[in-house]
DNA sequence: GCAAAAGTGTTCTCGGTACACCCATGC
DNA sequence: GCATGGGTGTACCGAGAACACTTTTGC
């Protein structure tokens, strides 16, 4: 096995692209760093890969470690490998992705290793270290062919929520605008929603309807998947993506 | 850098799965491997990544190296990186797929580092060694997903063919049967097909017309995908999956 | 003339799209 | 009473799906 040291001199990392929802905006989870290179600047969370861990277990851990995420449905993307893409070495790194409720996690930036870690809007970011920005915008891109293909809706919104938090989810990730009563007509034909007789309180407007999903059908689209035929709206009705 | 030098340990390799069309099968390149382990069983071409090479440009070397193949257009899939599998240590392979016409290679098992390279129908395959059989499932999972929104013919067929040839092509990657009339009255609308104003010769029936590819056409639908509905055919029509 | 595959049209249904007005609440 | 977003229905169009018979060739 000689012949075949020469090829045991790399490192691999994972990198965790975490998507959230909140405020009509689409958001990403970033760290502050706390180790060379690029300390102090903003980034996604990642760092080495043990000897001994499998890929999908290293992101679980390491975002756990950097962020104080646990329990997150963590999903392979792709694999990043330029030869300069680290100044350290040759190392290259799997991007995870994942959904979640923002309010499900309450950061705790004292009990991990990255002195803090922050939500921020997709939309703002123009400026991240190592491939961080090319490995974002190819997670995004895969954000946009899900959300036609899957639902995204459960994993990103609160238990409850109205159906126009929910278009402007879509329109968030879809950065387009849709119409109202189309929507509706689709979403509501999918018998996905449970109404719950329920409304908003406390709003300066007539208050919203809330729904939940329903969890079987939920997991049944997730399986077998649907096609979100969703055209950008024409004319006047257009509804701008942030709300 | 020192504390990170336990993370500097691992190699990676990457994996190609071919897929071709021929005789009504769909089938993908294996090669017969010289090297410990698994010397002389049938497996992917691959092999390890050089410390200064991306991995796109290993996938391309390894291919040539192992097959005689070049200049063909690979595609990143997915990584593997279970701690167990390879026995000679920390190992992850970046999976690599793509789709080449078989006539257009003639595989010279003399020039290069396999013994053998050979093509075989995917149906028949139940046993590689290393994690390949799961490598090929996935690539195949993808090549049948790529179908319904992609163009996939022109790499698979020769450039001129029958429309019961693609069709074939299609039911082979579907594992499917479908309704001639509405197979052909959906391709034809996309108006993606030259129709050549020949016809086959020498076959014992109504010979059929050849067509070819509009080359600009095709890389437009490449670029902004398409949406081929295509549902099996009920009743007594179904073709079977070999010609 | 017979086997074998090529080729061809119509009807029905369903889902997507465009589009404008009234309703309930807080202040 | 006014500002703000919530909620609703219809007509049109196009694409998918089901389905059976005639045509052309080699032998």
């Amino acid at each position: 096995m000689n012949h075949l040291d020469q090829y045991f001199k790399s490192a691999f990392t994972v990198d965790n692209v975490i998507f959230g929802f909140g405020e009509g905006d689409l958001k990403v989870l970033l760290i502050k760093r706390l180790e060379e290179p690029f300390t102090d600047r903003w980034a996604l969370p990642g760092y080495f890969v043990r000897q001994d861990e499998n890929l999908d277990h290293a992101a679980q851990r390491v975002l756990r470690e950097l962020t104080g995420l646990t329990n997150v449905y963590l999903e392979q993307v792709q694999t990043f490998g330029a030869t300069d893409r680290h100044p350290s070495g040759r190392v290259i790194t799997v991007a995870y992705f994942s959904l979640v409720k923002i309010d499900d996690f309450a950061l705790d930036p004292t009990h991990h290793m990255s002195e803090e870690a922050r939500w921020v809007s997709v939309a703002k970011i123009d400026d991240l270290p190592f491939d961080h920005m090319e490995i974002l915008k190819i997670c995004f891109e895969r954000l946009k062919r899900r959300v036609r293909v899957q639902p995204v809706g459960f994993e990103l919104l609160p238990p409850k929520f109205t159906l126009t938090e929910l278009q402007h989810l879509y329109e968030a990730i879809l950065e387009t605008g849709l119409d109202k009563r189309n929507f509706r007509k689709k979403i509501l034909s999918m018998n996905l929603l449970i109404d719950l007789d329920e409304t908003q309180e406390g709003v300066a407007h007539r208050p919203a309807r809330l729904y939940q999903f329903d969890q079987e059908k939920y997991l049944g689209f997730l399986k077998d998947g649907f096609n979100f035929e969703v055209k950008e709206s024409k004319r006047k009705e257009r509804i701008p993506a942030n709300s």
